[in-house]
DNA sequence: AGCACGCCGACT
DNA sequence: GTCGGCGTGCTC
């Protein structure tokens, strides 16, 4: 018989074997691995999985049968099926996940039990309430699954539910919901009597003499058949025929009727291609690269972007296929300028595959791209490093320090770039990784000659003029001082001089920037009266006051309440001070939006913008924000570190930091490297001529940290230099590698021993110094789950495959000893950000 | 992840 | 007493 071995798109660990029926494979010869097929899976579910392994003379035994076959060829190419099991070994995650995030859900499609009453049920004895509220509910809604059920009864309903099938009152269907549909389009093509005979085709026209505007669009049909290279077989696409026959539609009609012409319903594709580039002149000469990695380390966007269409034109020019990623994709026309240059130059070989892109095009998309042989571009975000593309010869990772390349929330969490790089190595194909601001990473494989540093020296031609230009250098006010001196207003936080810098700098006819990394109104609420801070039920952390939404939040579950009068600790509603009574919660710290409305009430007369996830919620938003960005109407943006992405406006004349400490955010041994990397990229937006260069001013209140000098002396090397420097010398990344190992559990105490106990299994596995005891991490609690976290080192150049394997067995020693630790969510972080 | 089974507290 | 909660084990 034959055996396939089956990914479950689930985080279960392992592969599931299945009998294929022979009547399926007759149907399907090219079946193989990297089909997919739909599993029965547990009790009554029905899952979409791949093949991994088929065995066509396996001993037979009891297995469960495949259902269906959707793929008559392989779909995935056995390249992406080693991709995928390098992806489970390297982020020590189940293959099921990789699947799961790796394919458009379109081609994943899964059962639902579907609900519906049973025509004529009567019931023989009184039913309880539930019950009869479930048979009303499908009644007057018609078939539904149980989530849509429960909702809108508003409870669990599991007992009713089985009582309910159990006497025959309800029907239960597992319907494998299609989540993609192919688009059909309505064709025209003669009737088969037609198709072959020459004879019976001219006795049907002379059968029109008297309906020539009929005889003409059928003549019209035949003649485009003819154009498109079709015989009398082929078929026409409906809009084509009454294009060019216009007002024809009841002539069509007749002639359908008559059975002369039959309509039929056929897939098309929804891929459409790009115009091509009216602009191939402008494309850059670049040298080809020379080695298997490169780091093209640029000064200015501009140069990078030229750089970047170079080489894939390049590529493209020899029919390699390129992957282009970046960290995130524009949606306003101008913004798009680079994204539309991408599609230009590649033109029908352009593939988006990104957010923006509808789920049916994606998966289009995917299906297209595993077979591909011709030359193409693939622009994409993160999750584009799964594309299959049997040709690659080309991945660009532009901006390669950006952390949205790591995905962090759920399984796998790899890192795109990485990825990349072996990818690249396994199908012989180059990296190109590009940046104003490398990461300390990959510019210590870059200074070490691992890979190709391209430092470009001297500007384009285009851009010579730009050597006059300078970096705006970076001064500093001393927010603790003013405060001191009481020269900052209480409960405000812009200084006198960075207000009269922004008046006179718009004044001067120039644009604001203004810094605010912090969420909402207040970071914190604390109750004067008894000193607590009001915290999240489900997370160890302050929740934080939005004015807009009126209501208090927590950045890390999303929980939200109502900004409570009393204090919900002690009561308390007022509190007696010097001044006399005042509330005795009182909103703490800086938020964006409170910049924002001192802003307002400083400076009445300008319009200012603000950026944040909060303004950037939606597409909508989005759109319209920046839209009004672009209109250029408003003299002051004020953003969160979301502005990094965004694009911004010209003719900048002041670029201020409200307050330092918010970009260093939550210190960790990255953090400065990031502050880093985003307050230098804003200065090197602001590139001038010295008498036109905008100031660049960072209030904060600690101005002798060493970082502040570095920042002062605005040498992005030296900077990178001094870091490695820290790094090597306390053993963290690149010269040690970092694993995380995450405990998550409501039970504190099983928590806190089940980590013990690992750690300690580890500690016998590996080298004793490599694995810490467990640690609680800042973040203590998260969603109602306690966590814990084990730090696994690991020396630059040691082998990964003794340390993996001291993973999965400590993890099964702790199985085994604590069965009870199943109650515990356990996963790995490798290379954390 | 979902789904069934089985044990235990809360209300009629 | 039953209803409904949730911990536990299993999925080829």
């Amino acid at each position: 018989m034959i055996r396939v071995e089956v990914i479950i798109p689930l985080a279960l660990d392992g592969l599931f074997s299945y009998a294929v029926p022979e009547a399926l494979i007759s149907e399907a010869p090219g079946f193989s691995v990297g089909c997919r097929v739909v599993v029965p899976f547990g009790g009554k579910r029905y899952y979409t999985g791949v093949v991994f392994s088929l065995d066509k003379e396996a001993e037979i035994s009891a297995y469960k049968e495949v259902e269906q076959i959707l793929d008559a060829t392989p779909i995935i190419p056995e390249a992406t099926l080693k991709q995928w099991e390098w992806m489970a070994y390297y982020y020590a995650c189940p293959l099921g996940s990789i699947l799961r995030d790796a394919l458009p859900s379109g081609l994943l499609p899964e059962s639902k039990t579907m609900l519906s009453l049973v025509e004529g049920f009567e019931a023989e004895e009184a039913l309880p309430h539930a019950e009869l509220l479930i048979l009303d509910t499908l009644a007057e809604k018609g078939a539904m699954t149980t989530e849509q059920l429960e909702r809108l009864v508003g409870r669990r309903l599991t007992r009713p539910l089985l009582r309910l099938i159990e006497l025959g009152a309800v029907h239960t269907e597992e319907a494998l919901q299609p989540r993609y549909r192919p688009k059909l389009a309505r064709y025209l093509r003669l009737a088969p009597e037609y198709q072959e005979d020459e004879g019976a085709l001219s006795t049907l026209f002379d059968g029109l003499s008297r309906a020539p505007r009929q005889a003409e669009l059928l003549m019209a049909f035949l003649e485009a058949l003819r154009e498109t290279g079709q015989d009398h077989s082929g078929a026409l696409h409906r809009s084509v025929l009454l294009e060019a026959v216009p007002k024809s539609e009841a002539q069509l009609r007749a002639l359908i009727e008559k059975g002369i012409l039959e309509q039929v319903l056929e897939p098309v594709s929804r891929l459409r291609a790009v115009e091509p580039s009216s602009r191939e002149s402008s494309i850059a000469d670049v040298e080809p690269l020379t080695h298997p990695v490169t780091l093209y380390y640029g000064h200015t966007a501009e140069d990078k972007e030229r750089y970047i269409l170079g080489q894939i034109a390049a590529t493209l020019a020899c029919g390699g296929q390129v992957l282009y990623l970046t960290s995130s994709v524009h949606s306003v026309p101008s913004a798009a300028g680079f994204m539309q240059r991408l599609a230009e130059i590649a033109g029908a070989n352009y593939y988006p595959y990104h957010s923006l892109i509808g789920e049916a095009v994606r998966v289009e998309t995917y299906l297209r791209l595993s077979k591909l042989d011709s030359p193409a571009l693939v622009v994409g975000t993160r999750s584009a490093i799964y594309v299959p593309l049997p040709h690659l010869s080309l991945v660009i990772i532009d901006e390669e320090q950006e952390y949205l390349y790591k995905q962090q929330l759920v399984a796998p969490r790899y890192h795109a770039r990485d990825v990349a790089l072996w990818r690249a190595h396994q199908s012989g194909a180059q990296v190109l990784l590009t940046s104003l601001t490398p990461s300390a990473e990959v510019l210590f494989h870059a200074l070490r000659g691992k890979y190709q540093l391209l430092r470009p020296e001297s500007f384009s031609a285009e851009t010579a003029s730009q050597s006059q230009q300078v970096l705006p250098t970076i001064e500093l006010i001393d927010l603790k001082r003013l405060r001191q001196l009481r020269e900052v207003e209480w409960g405000h936080t812009l200084t006198p001089y960075l207000l009269e810098e922004i008046r006179s700098t718009i004044a001067r006819g120039k644009k604001v920037l203004l810094l605010q990394n912090r969420r909402g109104y207040a970071p914190y609420v604390t109750c004067d009266a008894c000193q607590t801070r009001l915290l999240c039920p489900n997370c160890d952390v302050s929740l934080t006051y939005h004015r807009t939404r009126a209501a208090l939040l927590c950045h890390y579950c999303g929980y939200t309440a109502a900004l409570p009068e009393a204090c919900p600790s002690c009561g308390a509603i007022e509190v007696m001070t010097k001044s006399g009574l005042r509330p005795a919660l009182r909103q703490v710290g800086y938020g964006i939006e409170r910049v924002e409305e001192e802003l307002k009430e400083k400076l009445p007369a300008y319009e200012v913008l603000r950026i944040d996830s909060d303004t950037f919620s939606s597409q909508k938003k989005r759109m319209e924000l920046l839209e009004q960005i672009e209109s250029g109407s408003a003299e002051i943006l004020l953003g969160t570190q979301l502005i990094r992405n965004q694009p911004i406006w010209e003719g900048i004349g002041l670029i201020a930091v409200v307050q330092l400490d918010a970009v260093l955010g939550v210190p960790d041994f990255r953090s400065e490297e990031r502050a880093y990397q985003l307050l230098h990229q804003l200065r090197l937006r602001s590139r001038a001529p010295r008498e036109d260069c905008p100031r660049y001013l960072i209030q904060t209140s600690s101005t002798e940290q060493a970082f502040i000098k570095a920042l002062q002396v605005g040498d992005y090397d030296t900077f990178i230099n001094e870091v490695l420097a820290e790094r090597e010398a306390t053993n963290f990344p690149p010269f040690t590698r970092l694993t995380h190992l995450w405990l998550r559990g409501k039970d504190k105490r099983l928590l806190a021993s089940a980590a013990l106990v690992l750690s300690q299994y580890l500690k016998g596995l590996l080298p004793n110094e490599r694995v810490t005891d467990p640690q609680i991490p800042d973040l203590a609690r998260l969603e109602g789950y306690y966590q814990r976290q084990i730090v696994i080192r690991r020396p630059f150049q040691q082998s990964y495959r003794e340390e993996r394997a001291a993973f999965a067995s400590a993890l099964q020693q702790l199985r085994l000893s604590m069965p009870e630790s199943k109650r515990l969510q356990i996963f790995f972080d490798v290379d954390p950000l």
